[in-house]
DNA sequence: GGAACTGAGCTTTTT
DNA sequence: GCTCAGTTCC
């Protein structure tokens, strides 16, 4: 490298700055350095969990400040959540002090395509028809409810053709960044035909309306880059260096959207883990970081796989199950952290059993009496499930013993109908031309003016050509409407215009205006006169909203903000048991954590596998591994052999997963009330002791040969007819998993699992993968419980 | 306009 | 079995 020519132009500062030894390198292992200073052409950081990636990742774009190879404004760094993205912008402040200025193209997918795409918008449309520079960005509900109005005036039945499916067809298409132009015939006629025509007619109201969805936002901008080079080379040469996180979590549309824009100096660091991509539903495509290497020739491979997050044991553990997989690019993590205790493992009768012992285990770690462990207190404790069904059995049991807990995820502050109406109320005043706010909020709080008033107005507007706030003003002049809706009509209108008038007024406040939007439309006022018990929350939150504002200069800006960006944030400070899904721990870390529900159909979901088949079970099974690799110090491990399912009960099998762990990194404990009927008098009985190997069979699966289960099946019978099995795989060899067998070498075992013609059984001994033809049923009389 | 009823659907979820 | 949306009925 010629180091006069890189400087050129760099100011003397920098330069001696780039001259300096960097402290900031120090403390990092062989790998993260690398990933930090190989820094032309393409780099793909395969970063393994609790790795320390975002510090390589942090640390790789302040190396990039400080040699003076880029300015801020010249990098390019995405990721996928606001969460992200905020926190890589706290670090990379932390590690360059105050001195840097914020990184303007630090940003996921979708705000920094919004930034691009409004400087371009004229270039979005269909030749008729283009998007201005202040267009609106629509969630998943306007989408949902301009397909419905959509479908309807095609008048077709909304029942064969839900509004809902073809929303999502629509959204796998631009995932994949397919415009109704380039849409496969094939893929055209899905919905007898009317996919294709429904897509085009969507495309086309979303240009009228001047908005955009989600899926637009990336295929928009990829569609630009393509039709117009000139655009394209100048964000090329504007971004020199691109990183990218999570990249395994890509979706086609991503991936085409940073190619184009990495051709060029190809100076692209993607950082993710093959192991972790767990969204396969909703369009990523492992592929792409599978294929990296051959999508970008010369492609350095940097392995982050010493990890600094668990202890052995339960890197051990997670290592083995995910080994299970195939078609994974390869990492061998490893700690030198002490080894820890091992995973655990305990049955339970049925999924209160589980809950209530989760519980108990929780204040146990809490009050200390787990003497390995010390104190944990309840922020250091995770319950992670598949279903979000799943988290009842806990909010119950918690709510009763008065355990603290918080459920993260679920709806966020912004889904919430209040929120949305509010809104409305602002994109209104803001844009008078929103049709689909307009429509939101014309009749809440009520005004008398329903689906007759509202088609007048549509009507008027269509003649007129106009948007339909100005078609309900014509309404009121001509008097077209009956009565009170007519007055109450008149008194929206002009207070949407005297609103606007003050939210273009600049002098004016904007919380101000929003509080006196939400009073004098009478929306506040609804909810006050609201008896129902949740109205209450729901005023909070309007308030809370109001209080957000204060951060904007304007009503605009916030509105904008809130489409892409705003994030729930409970304030919580008391100490909590957190309560997740899977999908929503990844990134995260507990010292502590519980992974119950682990049974086959619950997890391995069974959708998942009847969908996506052996591509379902594998990303399962990542997500097991993210589960897992989520502990710092001890996994827990459980599984129910009843659950209530849609309001039935349904007994299960102990997940597949579970027999796919090392089991020398595995510890089965004794189930509670070990003499207390059912499963724990099954142990009683049989004699077994925590450690046996009768035992570790039995607390895996036996629970279906226990007395008390099969009084439970007798009872079960005589209330409403037999207990159906969860399906298991019977297959044409005859056994299904479960069964007994005998084999003349081993002795007698249990199916744990089949694959075509071959069986994993459980012998004494421990597990053994075994054609079927060398194994015999064992009589069922020889249960030795 | 609102209570009462009916029926479908029910995995994960960010932007 | 529970929830949500849509419909019916007063």
């Amino acid at each position: 490298m010629d180091d006069s020519d890189e400087f050129d132009g760099v100011p003397l500062s920098q330069r001696a700055m780039a001259a300096r030894p960097a402290p900031y390198l120090d403390g990092l292992n062989p790998a993260q350095r690398a990933a930090v200073e190989v820094l032309d052409g393409p780099v793909l950081m395969l970063a393994g969990a609790g790795t320390g990636k975002t510090r390589a990742l942090t640390t790789r774009i302040a190396h990039l400040l400080m040699l003076g190879r880029a300015r801020p404004g010249q990098i390019l760094s995405v990721t996928f959540t606001n969460k992200a993205a905020r926190e890589m912008k706290d670090r990379i402040g932390r590690l360059l002090g105050e001195a840097v200025e914020g990184m303007p193209w630090l940003g996921t997918f979708h705000s920094i395509s919004v930034k691009i795409l409004r400087r371009h918008a004229e270039l979005i449309g269909n030749g008729q028809l283009h998007l201005k520079p202040g267009f609106t960005i629509l969630d998943t509900d306007d989408q949902i409810r301009l397909m419905k109005q959509l479908i309807q005036a095609e008048n077709l039945d909304e029942k064969r053709w839900p509004a809902r499916q073809l929303a999502h067809l629509i959204d796998g298409w631009k995932n994949r960044c397919l415009t109704p132009a380039n849409l496969p015939k094939g893929e055209a006629g899905a919905f007898d035909g009317w996919g294709g025509r429904l897509y085009a007619a969507y495309q086309e109201r979303l240009l009228t309306l001047n908005a955009v969805d989600f899926g637009d936002l990336l295929m928009h901008c990829v569609t630009l880059f393509q039709a117009h080079p000139g655009v394209l080379r100048g964000w090329q040469e504007r971004f020199r260096y691109i990183l990218v996180d999570e990249y395994q979590d890509t979706n086609i549309a991503q991936y085409m959207w940073l190619r184009l824009l990495a051709q060029g100096h190809r100076n692209i660091c993607c950082v993710g883990d093959d192991d972790q991509s767990i969204y396969g539903w909703r369009g990523a495509e492992v592929g792409n970081i599978l294929r990296f290497g051959k999508d970008f020739p010369g492609a350095q491979v940097i392995r982050l796989e010493q990890n600094y997050r668990s202890t052995p044991q339960i890197l051990a553990a997670a290592s083995g199950l995910i080994s299970a997989n195939q078609g994974r690019l390869g990492k061998t993590l490893w700690t030198d952290a002490e080894p820890g205790e091992k995973v655990r493992l305990i049955g339970h009768w049925d999924s209160e059993a589980e809950a209530r012992w989760i519980g108990e285990e929780i204040e146990a770690f809490q009050g200390g009496h787990r003497a390995a462990l010390g104190q944990v207190s309840l922020d250091q404790m995770a319950i992670l499930v598949r279903a979000s069904h799943q988290m009842r059995a806990f909010e119950d049991r918690f709510m009763t013993i008065g355990l603290p807990y918080r459920v993260i995820g679920g709806p966020r502050f912004y889904e919430r109908a209040e929120i949305r109406d509010a809104m409305a109320y602002f994109r209104l005043v803001v844009s008078p031309s929103d049709d689909l706010a307009f429509e939101r909020i014309v009749n809440t709080p009520k005004r008398g003016l329903g689906d007759k008033a509202l088609q007048t107005i549509q009507g008027v507007a269509r003649q007129n050509g106009v948007p339909l706030l100005e078609g309900a003003r014509i309404v009121v002049q001509d008097g077209h409407l009956g009565g009170k809706g007519l007055a109450n009509l008149r008194l929206f209108v002009n207070a949407i215009g005297r609103w606007h008038a003050d939210a273009i007024d600049s002098t004016a406040s904007h919380v101000e205006l929003a509080e006196r939007i939400l009073d004098e439309s009478g929306y506040t006022a609804m909810w006050q006169n609201d008896k129902s018990p949740d109205a209450p929350g729901r005023l909070d939150n309007l308030k809370e909203l109001v209080k957000a504002l204060e951060e904007f200069e304007n009503l605009q800006g916030f509105l904008e903000h809130v489409a892409l960006v705003m994030d729930r944030d409970d304030g919580e400070t008391v100490e909590q048991v957190s309560i997740m899904t899977l999908h929503a721990a990844k990134g995260l870390e507990f010292p502590v954590v519980f992974l119950p529900g682990w049974e086959d159909g619950l997890f391995p979901n069974q959708r998942a596998m009847d969908d996506q088949g052996l591509k379902g079970v594998e990303e399962e099974r990542r997500l097991a591994y993210v589960g897992i690799t989520r502990a710092e110090r001890l996994a827990t491990i459980s599984f129910a052999g009843n659950r209530r399912l849609y309001g039935q009960w349904q007994s299960s099998m102990p997940s597949r997963f579970i027999d796919e762990l090392p089991s020398e990194h595995v510890e089965v404990l004794t189930p509670p009330g070990l003499y207390g009927g059912g499963y724990g008098a099954a142990m009683a009985f049989a004699g077994a002791n925590p450690g046996d190997a009768m035992y570790e069979r039995a607390a895996r699966a036996d629970v279906y040969n226990s007395p008390g289960w099969k009084r439970m099946q007798a009872r079960a019978a005589e209330r409403k007819g037999p207990v159906h099995r969860a399906p298991v795989t019977i297959d044409a060899i005859g056994f299904s998993v479960g069964d007994r067998v005998v084999h003349a070498k081993f002795g007698e075992g249990q199916v744990m699992g089949i694959a075509e013609d071959t069986l994993t059984v459980q012998f004494e001994t421990g597990f053994k993968t075994i054609k079927a033809g060398y194994v015999q049923p064992a009589d069922a009389g020889d249960v030795p419980f």
